[in-house]
DNA sequence: GCTGGGTCAATCGT
DNA sequence: CACGATTGACCCAG
């Protein structure tokens, strides 16, 4: 394999390619003070807690809030401030969410009065597609009562789920924003999943899965921050991202599905006034500015008329008096920045900037001739900069600005299709110590099974549906990616084509062997060494990398055992917290799905080594409350399978947040040496989740 | 590959 | 309680 040594090539399948990074010091681990038991009592049988996600940008950390200076004008001790007083004003400790397994269920038989049956059954045979088949019959009939009007029951009863703590649907806190966000997002990637399978039957699509599993879960309650207010919500953190506008309706962030302008009346004594409460540019109508701080906001109202071609003045009502007097009252308004996604060009992507004061209003003249009001917004100094970074991380990107502490474009010397630079505004480091740059897995050791078809017989492209498709077979005939390449649900395993299928390279279930996607950063930390971060907003589900290194034994990790010679290393066999990231089927009234299991199948443990040979995989930090998680899949190649290990963003990560997994814990005894807690490490995550240690 | 028009639709206020 | 105003998300034609 290593024969072809040619830094030069830009083919990102080739993972034949290596290149050498300039050897430097690496960090040592830092060894615990006391001794204690992590997991200590263990979990109630049967399901997972569910992970907190209190803190979940790592930048800043509250330990070292001031890292990642990303603005040089903003004065060194005003983020500090402003990321202390974004924290949440939670009051009082809330209990902490309950997640509970689904009972069997006993929902309303959805077959019946429907006679569209016949357009899912036939070509099916076996037991799991007649269950597929239930699944969109039950989600139609879903969908139908809902139309109807029918009123659904409220959390409790007979229909189990994993709920919105009561307390919590008024006023939220940072647990109940991110449980309802990766609840709508896991929903709306199983309707997509739904749908993509179904085209093939020509059967009736289910569209805009973004509303519907926003109707699915408002059937059941299951929102928070509900009690609108100006201001600060509870649990939305500056710089926040987000990929529909359902997810700010589902989090009281900004309540309008489709208005730009959310407002309320309030009572002032005896008179009914209305203020603004948040506003969201869609970056169409040119209201950017030089300055990432100020926003040119425009009123709304229809200014010409299609039908009789009738040209309109903006008036001054609803959301454009609301703006008005919020002017007259100096309030504090929500800004939220829309800008069009450039990987899915007809997508948007929407960040949480803050609070603005209205500075100034004027009435323009529009390209038809009507008027249209235009009111300037500033930004409230102090908050932490989160739109401002985006565009700087823009710049970076395209290289059209300098930046501090710059030190390599490409870390990976393009060997990835997308440069990985590196930089360090916090010491001396030059850079992390001498390793090989390797995209997939070295001495990789067959897989345990033996597979009667390991490779399938599509012509193009694997469709989502085709059950001939001996890969899609493999996977229980769900197609594991959506249309855009997002991860469905976790599985025991998956099943990818790979270089021996028939299929073309551009398959979309070779998901996890198609590079790099996103700009990537290796930076220095404050206290953990190097860390991972990303440039681009990231979405839930999206592929990152995969852990590339060299496979070894067991025996080697022994012996390999002392000092920081671990560090690098991944052990599926060591324990991992588990946690729900599937969709809940009671939501969908999906309710005879087979759910995935999340929990992992490996039958000989995988232990790969990134000391000497790796991606940017080794250099992601722990977290106890991480925003990356890891997913075995496999695929075959020289007639053989072998085993991946994959990492998929668990949530939204917004532009310049740090990407961060659970490393585990060493099973004691196991992990070879004389004692197991030698190896652990102090936990500098800063979650509020924080078990002290790992590794 | 990109744009622009068409379609469907959720939410809150009136 | 129904309807209107708003315009996002996505699709398809050009």
């Amino acid at each position: 394999m290593e024969e072809h040594n040619n830094n030069t090539a830009s083919d990102s399948f080739d993972k034949s390619k290596i290149v050498e990074v300039k050897p430097l010091r690496s960090l040592a681990p830092v060894l615990p003070k006391h001794v204690q038991s992590v997991f200590s009592g263990g979990y109630p049988s049967g399901f997972p807690p569910f992970y907190s996600f209190v803190k979940p940008h790592q930048i800043p950390l509250p330990k070292e809030p001031e890292e990642t200076p990303l603005d040089a004008k903003v004065p060194e001790k005003t983020p500090v401030k402003a990321a202390a007083a974004q924290e949440t004003p939670v009051a009082a400790k809330v209990t902490p969410i309950r997640a509970y397994k689904s009972s069997v269920n006993e929902e309303v038989d959805p077959r019946g009065d429907d006679g569209d049956n016949d357009l899912f059954s036939e070509e099916f045979v076996g037991d799991k597609r007649k269950r597929s088949s239930d699944n969109i019959e039950n989600c139609k009939e879903f969908l139908k009562r809902k139309k109807n009007k029918t009123r659904e029951p409220v959390v409790g009863g007979t229909s189990s789920y994993v709920g919105v703590n009561p307390t919590l649907k008024d006023d939220g806190d940072r647990e109940s924003v991110n449980h309802v966000l990766m609840t709508f997002d896991s929903i709306r990637r199983r309707l997509c999943q739904l749908e993509e399978s179904k085209e093939l039957n020509n059967a009736l699509a289910i569209k805009r899965a973004d509303l519907r599993a926003s109707n699915a879960l408002t059937a059941k309650g299951f929102k928070t921050n509900m009690r609108r207010r100006a201001g600060v919500v509870p649990g939305i953190e500056i710089g926040d991202v987000f990929f529909f506008r359902m997810e700010m309706c589902l989090v009281g962030l900004h309540a309008q599905s489709m208005g730009g302008i959310d407002y309320m009346s309030i009572k002032d004594g005896s008179k009914e006034d209305t203020v603004a409460l948040s506003v969201v540019s869609s970056g169409v109508y040119g209201d950017d500015t030089e300055d990432n701080n100020v926003l040119i906001y425009s009123g709304q109202g229809e200014n010409f008329n299609k039908k009789d071609k009738h040209v309109t003045d903006q008036k001054l009502q609803r959301g454009n008096l609301a703006l008005d007097r919020s002017a007259q009252r100096h309030d504090e308004v929500r800004v939220i920045r829309g800008v069009r996604d450039p990987v899915n060009r007809s997508a948007k992507i929407y960040m949480y900037d803050g609070l603005y004061k209205i500075q100034d209003s004027w009435i323009e003249r529009g390209k038809s001739g009507g008027g249209i009001f235009k009111y300037k917004l500033a930004r409230l100094p102090g908050q932490k900069i989160a739109y401002a970074a985006w565009k700087l991380a823009q710049k970076w990107k395209a290289g059209s600005c300098s930046r501090n502490g710059f030190i390599l474009a490409d870390l990976s010397n393009g060997v990835e299709s997308i440069p990985v630079s590196l930089v360090n505004d916090v010491d001396d480091e030059k850079g992390p110590a001498f390793f090989t740059y390797f995209t997939s897995l070295k001495n990789p050791k067959p897989f345990g099974v033996v597979q009667p078809s390991l490779a399938c017989n599509c012509k193009t492209a694997c469709v989502p549906g085709d059950l001939n498709c001996s890969c899609i077979q493999r996977n229980e005939g769900d197609f594991p990616y959506t249309a855009n390449c997002v991860l469905v649900s976790r599985k025991p395993l998956i099943h990818e084509c790979g270089p021996m299928c028939r299929c073309f390279p551009t398959c979309k279930n070779r998901v996890s062997q198609t590079g790099l996607k996103q700009h990537m950063e290796v930076f220095r930390t404050k206290g953990r060494g190097w860390g991972l971060r990303t440039l681009d907003p990231i979405r839930a589900g999206t592929f990152i990398c995969e852990y590339a290194g060299e496979v070894i034994d067991r025996a080697k990790v022994c012996q390999n055992g002392e000092g920081d010679d671990d560090e690098y290393v991944f052990d599926t066999s060591r324990i991992y917290e588990p946690f729900k990231w599937n969709y809940e089927p009671s939501l969908l009234e999906d309710v005879s799905s087979n759910v995935c299991s999340e929990d992992y199948t490996i039958p000989s443990p995988l232990i790969i080594s990134a000391k000497n040979v790796g991606n940017i995989a080794r250099f992601m930090n722990h977290s106890c409350s991480p925003n990356v998680f890891w997913q075995p899949v496999l695929y075959a190649e020289n007639n053989q399978s072998f085993l991946h290990i994959a990492f998929f963003a668990l949530r939204h990560i917004p532009p310049m947040g740090e990407l961060t997994y659970d490393y585990g814990i060493t099973i004691p005894g196991r992990a070879g040496g004389s004692s197991a807690l030698r190896r652990r490490k102090k936990c500098l995550c800063g979650s509020a989740k924080c078990r002290g240690f790992f590794g």
